[in-house]
Parts: C-alpha cells; structure tokens; sequence
DNA sequence: GTCTATAGTGCGATAGAC
DNA sequence: GTCTATCGCACTATAGAC
C-alpha cells in the first residue's frame, strides 16, 4: 500500500489522490487501508515507529559506562542503519511529495517531536539527569536532521553515517 | 469566533464540536466560518501571525551595530509583550484543549517551524550569518517555549519577561 | 448560499488459518 | 471452535466548488 500510495501521490499529488484510489491500485478496499493506517497522512509515516525503535534500542544496548558522548554515537549509529543505499530513492521520491504538501509536513514535525520525546525517555534510562538528556536529545536530532537533509539532497552519494559525523563535527566547530 | 469555539472546544471536546456549531454560537454562518479560518484548527492559531510579525519587527528594530546576543535580547523582548496578565487565563485554556488534541498539536508544531523560520530570516536580515542565525532563532524560541510552558503551567504568577531571563540563566549554565 | 466529494468511523458479515 | 484479516454499507463532517 505505502508503493501504491506514493506512485499515485507523485502522479496526482497528494490532495487529489482519493484513500479510495490508493487502495484500488494496491487491490484493497478503502476499509483495509484504514485498518493499516489510522489516516491518509500516515501511509507515508509507516516507517517512523520503527525508526524510533532502533533508535530508542541503540541507547538502551550502549556499553555499561558509556558517558553521554558515547551514548549519542550509539543512538546515530542505530539511526544511520535505517537508511541504506537502496532505501535512498524511495526516500527521495517521499521526501519530495513531502515537501510539497503543508499537512504532511505538520505530520512529519509530529513525529520528529514524538521522536525526540522517545530519545529523551531513552537518555533519562540510561541514568543520564532529564536537563542533560534534553540537549542530548537535541544534539542527536539536529546532527540526525542535518546528516538525513543532505541524504536526500542533489548527488550526495556517501554513506548515512559519514554524513552523521560531518554534521556532528560541524556542530562542535560551531558551538567553538 | 475564536471565543465561541474555545467554548465549544471545552463542553464538547475539539472532535466531538462541529463548525457548525461554533458559528451558530458566534452568530455567522458556516462559510463565514471557513472565510475566516482556513480550516477548523486554525480558530485556535489566529494569534500566530502576529506574534510571528511582532518577533521579526522587534529583530529589526534593534539598535544599529546590536551584536546576536542583543538580537536575541530584542527578540524575547518583542515576544513578551503579546503575554500580558490579561491573557494568562485565555492561553491555559486554549493550551488545555491544544493538550488534549493531537491533531492540535500537530498544527502547533508547523506553526513554531513557521516561527522558526521567520526568526532565522529576521536575524540574517540583520547581517548575521546563517549558521548562526539558525543557533540564534534556536536560542530564542527555546528561552520562548520553557518561559510559555512555565507561564501557562500551574500558580505560575511572575512576568513573562523574568521567565524568559530565568530560562535564558539556565540554558546558559547548562551549556557551562 | 447551495451542492458535492471525500476523509474518516462504526458495526456487522464473510472467509480463511490454526 | 477461535482468531485475524478483509470487506460492505451506512453515516457524519469537513472542505472546496460552483
């Protein structure tokens, strides 16, 4: 459904793809789409939950010890796994009927915000005190944020993680 | 209308209360409704624009040869003003019902990027450079945002202005 | 100011897996 | 038998078009 969905969201964008169209060209009914997908918007954001699980399982798996430094690699290690050369193109192609469309932006700032909230629980777990989990959380994010825009952006052809210690170093030279 | 439905969305809840039933309560039709709000969250969001026009008019007026930090300073000045004493009991209600609202929230969000943006654009007018901007506009509405959620939250009687200067203390010492 | 498309919900029916 | 996935239909409300 999440195929269907995106091909007819770039062949007749987004307001004008009918949940009923989706659902005929993945060969279900409307009903099933919304058992799948609590709404339209969300056919898009079917991978953000499990992003946020890796991400919240790679804080948790850090090496007994780890100080904060340490735990934020963990948590841009778990996330740069989620994003493989192949799933490049699809991103791209979502990221751009993003772009496009307010209502799927608001949705997508939602689930950075529900993001940032699992990642500050999973920073106050490891013991970390709740105001150093927040910058933390914001660190995390912003690199992760930075690192994914430029994934997605022109030719960019090297790797997720590479991208992540750019920013991260990036990040430091600004903060001096 | 703004005060008919934040009514509405209190007795009824935000779903359960229909357009129709808030411009039956202010006295105008349903498309009048929809001739003044895009759409049914936006009643609770007129405000935005202008707090979005008084930060950016507060960054440009400034004093010629302001450094960031006095930028910021002029922008968590401008802020303040739209939060007097007489809206405290306005905003916690609205804020009750954006709470309880995920739908809400969501909007809320798009309209702090919306704000973000703005603030980022207001410092690099004002001859800062963007990277340091984004830093600057990330300050700002953070100090903005903690100083709001402590204003809006439980007995909280002190000015809008000290919360912020408390907040902007405390981000400062966090950072060492 | 009316008319219409479509998002989204509730409930019950059906069909297959085990 | 139970459980789970899918479907069909009726319905409301939002939002846009004319």
């Amino acid at each position: 459904m999440r195929a269907a969905a995106l091909e007819l969201f770039e062949e007749q964008g987004y307001e004008q793809a009918t949940v009923a169209g989706i659902a005929e060209r993945a060969g279900v009914t409307e009903r099933t789409f919304y058992r799948y997908f609590a709404d339209k918007r969300e056919v898009l954001f079917a991978g953000s939950q499990r992003l946020e699980q890796s991400l919240v399982a790679g804080i948790a798996a850090a090496p007994d010890g780890s100080n904060t430094a340490a735990l934020v690699d963990a948590a841009l290690t778990a996330l740069a796994a989620n994003f493989t050369p192949q799933q490049q193109a699809f991103a791209r192609r979502r990221s751009a009927v993003l772009g496009a469309n307010p209502a799927l932006r608001e949705r997508e700032l939602l689930k950075l915000a529900s993001l940032k909230a699992a990642t500050i629980a999973a920073f106050t777990d490891r013991g970390t005190d709740e105001g150093r989990s927040i910058l933390a959380a914001e660190v995390t994010l912003s690199v992760f944020h930075i690192a994914f825009t430029r994934w997605i952006a022109g030719a960019e052809q090297r790797e997720f993680a590479d991208l992540q210690r750019e920013a991260l170093a990036e990040l430091r030279s600004v903060l001096g």
